[in-house]
DNA sequence: ACGTCCCTGTGATGCCCGTCACAAGTGGGT
DNA sequence: ACCCACTTGTGACGGGCATCACAGGGACGT
């Protein structure tokens, strides 16, 4: 569905949950013609580097179509990965509302069309709708909520497999493509893997493997299988 | 400093940084009539639970006085000190936006009162006021940033020495207390500061007597004193 | 076909830190 | 002063997982 005013936001409406943001739908197309006017549309091919950790932040990204990676890299080059943004959904929402540098990198997993609205221009605009900066609020929000999941992630588990499974699951009714079923993509290395639950890319090849023999999930390729549910779940909560 | 109709935040608004919220400091006395009657103010003894994880969000509280740990707990009973909310600050932002459920229990370090203003009274206010609502998203998005920090400090440390001297460091700055010098006030309990950096009461102890005797920092009592900076420093940075 | 990358799989090794167990300090209530 | 509850301090032990090292495997370009 597009807007009114053709802010391409890519898919439809119907399923606008809080965290495929689609910031604009149901917006007063009058209130959407200013933004309309500002906003730059462009296309980048994938490994490209949309914003780094540490820069002061230009303005906010609208994520037309691909995925993007959130992370964040410390001194010696370990990488946590936030999170894996999807399409209609914003970027830089947070840096540009407090105005601080972003504090993580964002760089697409695949091409990716993107359009871009200047800081000012964006906070003008929220100025003068109240109903989006209720709307932006609600967005930070959720995010807020995915980085307390990761925390209880990080902070709670005792092991990797438990932190593997909680992943898995995560995935699998956060609907990322195919409407999750049993069996889902996942693009995702080992590697990354590892960055987003906090271990290391060997231990993620392991413990997956380990969960094949059990039957309880299987990763080919790109293709996840879950097998097992309650097993995967009894993993979470023992 | 009060706001004009008495909305009593304590302190000051001069140094009104993101993190003190002191949400409403600066906003047009009108606007902050209609939450003025609206508002119930009462008081809780040290060790008050003021909302529990999993309830659905009745309003927010803005903390007058005293402090709030905000912590997740597992099925098994371990816990994550999200982080300590200090007078001035607004709780239960998050879900009174979002609509969820709170994720997070709040339970009181000391003899605290509270303003507490009912959902469907805030959000009419925020819908009437957007100035407001930008105010919010900020102090969201600020809460944020100290979730990304948490999951930094989780997800990229590889040993406990490293995270306990960020968290060290990470309360001289954020100025507890007697303003960020060499010696602070630091009122929580080694399990506490372990459920902070993600790691057990035991290992907590035996590091800061680590650090005692590297003459790094030392903690008697709820006196801390940084003693060589730069060595801790060095330890978040290898 | 072949080489070049990057990803995946697997073994061996070591050590950090979680856990259990218990002793010693601290404080505050009566 | 006393006791009780809670905190802090310390030893011993063992396992999970990071790390290093290297061997396949797949994709892609030339």
């Amino acid at each position: 569905m597009k807007t009114p005013q053709g802010l391409e936001l890519t898919e439809s409406c119907r399923d606008c949950k809080l965290r495929s943001s689609h910031f604009f739908c149901g917006m007063p197309p009058a209130n959407l013609k200013g933004l309309e006017a500002v906003k730059y549309t462009s296309g980048y091919p994938e490994g490209a580097v949309l914003f780094m950790e540490g820069q002061s932040p230009r303005g906010i990204l609208i994520l037309c179509k691909g995925r993007v990676k959130l992370s964040m890299t410390s001194a010696e080059g370990k990488a946590v990965i936030l999170r894996i943004v999807k399409q209609g959904e914003v970027l830089g929402l947070h840096a540009v509302i407090s105005g601080d540098a972003y504090q993580s990198t964002a760089e697409t997993l695949e091409p990716c069309q993107v359009n871009f609205i200047r800081r000012d221009d964006f906070l003008g605009f929220l100025r003068q709708n109240g109903e989006a900066s209720i709307r932006a609020a609600q967005q930070l929000s959720c995010d807020y909520h995915t980085a307390c999941e990761q925390i209880r992630s990080l902070g709670l588990a005792h092991s990797v497999p438990e932190k593997l499974a909680r992943f898995l699951l995560d995935w699998a009714t956060n609907g990322h493509e195919p409407k999750s079923g049993t069996r889902m993509k996942l693009t995702l290395t080992h590697e990354e893997i590892g960055q987003m639950i906090g271990t290391s890319r060997e231990t993620v090849t392991r413990t997956l493997s380990e969960f094949k023999t059990k039957q309880l999930a299987a990763l080919n390729g790109s293709t996840l299988v879950i097998q097992n549910k309650e097993g995967l779940e009894h993993l979470v909560n023992p």
